[in-house]
RNA sequence: GCCGAAGUGGUGGAAUUGGUAGACACGCAAGAUUCAGGUUCUUGUGCGGGCAACCGUGUGCUGGUUCGAGUCCAGUCUUCGGCACCA
């Protein structure tokens, strides 16, 4: 141990000890107790940044201290390795993909060694390999076969800049999630997984999941969308098929007056008479046009055109005008809605508009509606009207009766509706994961044989950046022979959204040597659930709800036996500079390479676990750099200089020990208790931390410390602040843990325990309060009881001025605390 | 509009069960060390008053419950995040 903390000599000798000795690889072992840790594996942009290392610092010290308290660890790293970033750099640097990608991923691990992060780097994957994405594709033409994996032709959200679909999830604000640029609806055909059949199950375990946080649950109900209510049918004048309605206001149905439909509803045209239809089509090209970001804006004007035709209400018999209106959803429901003006706002503002009637079917309490002069829609809860046998009810009531009715009588049913969509997984872009399928003109649709996996991505491919996915243009890729009859075929060209990968990559984890199938079964069962999961926010109903969805998946697939992926769930806050999000484009930017040249890993380290508790948003700071920096050499100063005055320290004597002594004792234990509690059950870092920084205060006020009795107490209190130290700062651990004499790594160490009977204190501060406000603070002896308490508090100086000449009218008292004296 | 989270010193943040508000840091100020700067060390630091002991006051705002409220309740304002013509 060298007198002077050079972080760069310490950190690399124990990243290459932990190199040598493979110390953080695991094996399953079925007499152990396992704790499977997980942070959201990066996308290799080129360099770590500082959501990284805050990230995979939280994560690093919950792995080191399980492993120190005894569990079997697993603790991978990885890469999310398909994406477009790849193509892009590809095109602009005329190299590829691959190239840029592996180059990426081996400087980035190089970064992630030099933070000193205990993974397992023996079961590193790259989804990027045909090691991984083969059995995704296995994966794929199994949920083929079970219907979950389909294609349609539908309008499908385009992104023009990166030309390619985006999955509603993948769609902010009508804008691509990755590179912003608008939005716009295209038809295409399109490979769906119908994540909609496992709506109802992913909405109900959010109930079951104690370990996540509310709101990333909320988001995710929020997502899903359920709604109760029920499909009514309205005959429609002169046809034969009717128009079906989702509602979840069937008690309004009385008050249905019109029918809007979406402009895009299959019937819209056949349902336009001849002499509407110049209109018809003007208003669907005119709300074709415009941009779902104009169409979704605050005060959107709601529009409409009659297409010429009546429907009938199915309980009132009332003819109802069918319009088409812009505000009509054709994704959601049925695309069409029953129009009740009165109590809807938006079928209000139409009926205005449009001169169409109005009737009351729900009467509040408190005044009386007359459709003449309302001003809005009345949507609260009321007493039915003018809705026949249904008259008189609370409409609450009424809901349930209706809806009981229309499925006696045959014209609706009870349903209900989600707002879920099914994940649109094709994209039309070159590096990503080849979706196995074979199309033949005699044949239609082929599905590549299990033995003929993998669909290798070809390498051979230029890229210019222009005339859509360069896969397309590979000859030898596409045109292939049908695997059914054999005649000439094309192979599909389109490639799965990227978080198909990442939807799986935790179980594969579990074997990623496993030559068999995606997933074995027997280790997947020994390590999943992951018990704990940790990554951004932003992924709240992206990746969070496909990973759900893909085990959910698997496990009907027989590839494992859990029902969730995630049994505890953190979401680390951002890392904010000066105000906002570090981004290149703000220049607010810290780059963890400088930061480690500088103060060296573990100063990085433990700065951003103190600076603030990890859900939180963590405010950068240069100088409270320096200040994790400072303490990290007083403690290495601390140690060096107290080291010659261990050298005879035998065992503790409690008997020989004066109250200095035991006065540290005290502080030490109590910190172990502090820390301990503070990692395990509430992940708060910083507090940690800060009682670790006392307790340094603590043995550095230390007197006397020459005085060979309490050579053995600083030991014990060294020891601990190391081992305690361990997972924030590892590096440093190490080499002072090596400096008081352990030959073992501290990493392989046992957490220290405490005894409680050494944390309790002999004597405690009690306050005494007169009417709640504090006026004195006294030290009794812990077994001092309540009268002894009174007593001392009323007899106290400093409170004799405020009880002098008041009746004393109540003494509260909460033994070991305070005194509160109440007069009057 | 709906849902969720949060408002505490100059700053990041503590206060775990209703019981000392401001732990631990950063910053700042004074002093020591130094030729000097940096480092390091000591002391002080919510606000107002006072030489001081101390007194008053203080957790977005207004009320309430309680012996006692940053914490619980009601209302309200602000900020951030998510969803949104969802029928």
């Amino acid at each position: 141990m060298e007198g002077k903390y050079i972080p760069k000599h310490v950190e690399d000798k124990w990243q290459q000890f932990w190199e040598t000795r493979k110390s953080f690889e695991s094996v399953e072992d079925t007499s152990r107790r396992k704790y499977y840790l997980l942070e959201m594996f990066p996308y290799p942009s080129g360099r770590i940044h500082m959501g990284h290392v805050r990230n995979y610092s939280i994560g690093d010290v919950i792995a080191r201290f399980k492993r120190m308290k005894g569990y079997n660890v697993l603790h991978p790293m990885g890469w999310d390795a398909f994406g477009m970033p790849a193509e892009n750099a590809a095109i602009q640097n005329k190299s590829h993909p691959a190239r840029w990608t592996y180059e990426n991923i081996d400087y980035m691990r190089g970064q992630l060694k030099k933070m000193g992060l205990s993974y397992a780097w023996d079961r590193e994957l790259a989804t990027c390999s045909v090691d991984y994405y083969q059995w995704e594709q296995l994966i794929f033409l199994q949920m083929y076969k079970k219907g979950l994996a389909y294609k349609r032709n539908s309008f499908v959200n385009w992104c023009p800049k990166c030309e390619t679909v985006l999955a509603n999830e993948q769609v902010e604000e009508g804008r691509c999630w990755r590179c912003d640029s608008e939005v716009v609806q295209k038809e295409l055909d399109q490979w769906f997984f119908r994540i909609t059949d496992y709506a109802d199950e992913l909405l109900e375990c959010t109930y079951n999941l104690p370990g996540w946080p509310e709101r990333v649950l909320t988001m995710q109900r929020n997502w899903i969308g359920k709604s109760y209510g029920c499909e009514i049918d309205f005959p429609v004048e002169g046809h034969l098929a009717g128009i079906k309605v989702f509602t979840t206001r069937q008690d309004t149905l009385y008050g249905a007056t019109f029918m809007s439909l979406a402009p895009e509803h299959p019937m819209a045209l056949t349902l336009t008479l001849p002499e509407n239809r110049p209109a018809v089509e003007a208003f669907i090209e005119k709300v074709k046009k415009t941009e779902k970001t104009a169409r979704t804006a605050e005060d959107f004007e709601k529009e409409g055109v009659f297409t010429g035709s009546y429907c009938i209400n199915p309980v009132t018999n009332r003819r109802m005008p069918v319009y088409l209106a812009n505000f009509v959803l054709t994704d959601y429901g049925t695309g069409a809605v029953m129009a009740v003006p009165t109590h809807d706002q938006r079928d209000f503002e139409f009926a205005r508009k449009y001169g169409l009637p109005l009737q009351v079917v729900i009467q509040p309490e408190a005044e009386s509606l007359d459709p003449t002069s309302m001003a809005a829609a009345y949507t609260a809860e009321g007493i039915m009207v003018n809705s026949g046998q249904f008259d008189g009810l609370k409409s609450g009531d009424a809901k349930e009766k209706i809806a009981d009715y229309l499925e006696k009588e045959g014209i609706g049913k009870k349903t209900v509706n989600f707002r879920l969509r099914d994940w649109g997984i094709s994209r039309q872009r070159y590096w990503g994961n080849p979706i196995p399928i074979i199309y033949c003109d005699l044949c239609g649709v082929v599905p590549v044989p299990e033995k003929d996996l993998p669909v290798v991505l070809p390498m051979d491919v230029t890229f210019t950046g222009e005339g859509g996915n360069p896969l397309a243009t590979v000859e030898d890729f596409v045109n292939v022979t049908c695997p059914q009859c054999g005649e000439l075929a094309r192979r599909e060209t389109d490639t799965m959204d990227t978080f198909v990968e990442s939807s799986w990559y935790f179980l594969r984890y579990c074997c990623p040597d496993f030559i068999a199938g995606p997933i074995d079964k027997e280790r997947a069962e020994y390590w999943m659930s992951v018990d704990q999961y940790i990554g951004g926010i932003e992924h709240a109903v992206l990746h969070l709800l496909y990973a759900r969805f893909f085990t959910k998946v698997l496990r009907d697939l027989g590839y494992c036996a859990i029902d969730e992926p995630f049994t505890n769930l953190l979401t680390q806050g951002m890392v904010i500079k000066d105000g906002a999000k570090m981004s290149k484009s703000k220049g607010n930017v810290v780059d963890p390479n400088a930061l480690i040249e500088k103060y060296g890993a573990d100063t990085a380290r433990l700065f951003s676990l103190f600076a603030a508790p990890p859900e939180k948003d963590l405010d950068w700071s240069d100088q409270g750099v320096d200040g994790s920096y400072r303490f990290l050499n007083r403690v290495w100063k601390l140690v060096h200089d107290t080291l010659p005055l261990l050298a005879n320290a035998g065992s503790i004597d409690v008997s020989s020990l004066g109250e200095e002594g035991k006065g540290l004792r005290r502080t030490v234990h109590k910190t172990i208790r502090k820390v301990t509690e503070d990692v395990e059950e509430r992940f708060h870092f910083n507090t940690a931390i800060a009682a670790i920084m006392e307790m340094v205060n603590a043995i550095q006020a230390f007197e006397p410390k020459n005085d060979p009795r309490h050579a053995a107490v600083l030991k014990e209190a060294l020891e601990s602040l190391v081992l305690l130290l361990a997972p924030f700062v590892p590096h440093i651990a190490s080499e002072l843990w090596e400096g008081l004499g352990h030959a073992e790594g501290v990493e392989t160490a046992d957490w220290p325990s405490y005894d409680p009977a050494v944390a309790a204190s002999e004597e405690l501060l009690i306050v005494v309060q007169v009417n709640g406000k504090l006026r004195s603070k006294i030290t009794m002896a812990v077994s001092a009881g309540e009268p002894e308490m009174k007593e001392a508090a009323l007899s106290d100086e400093r409170v004799q001025p405020f009880i002098e000449g008041k009746t004393v009218r109540k003494v509260i008292c909460v033994p070991g605390k305070l005194v509160n004296i109440v007069v009057g």
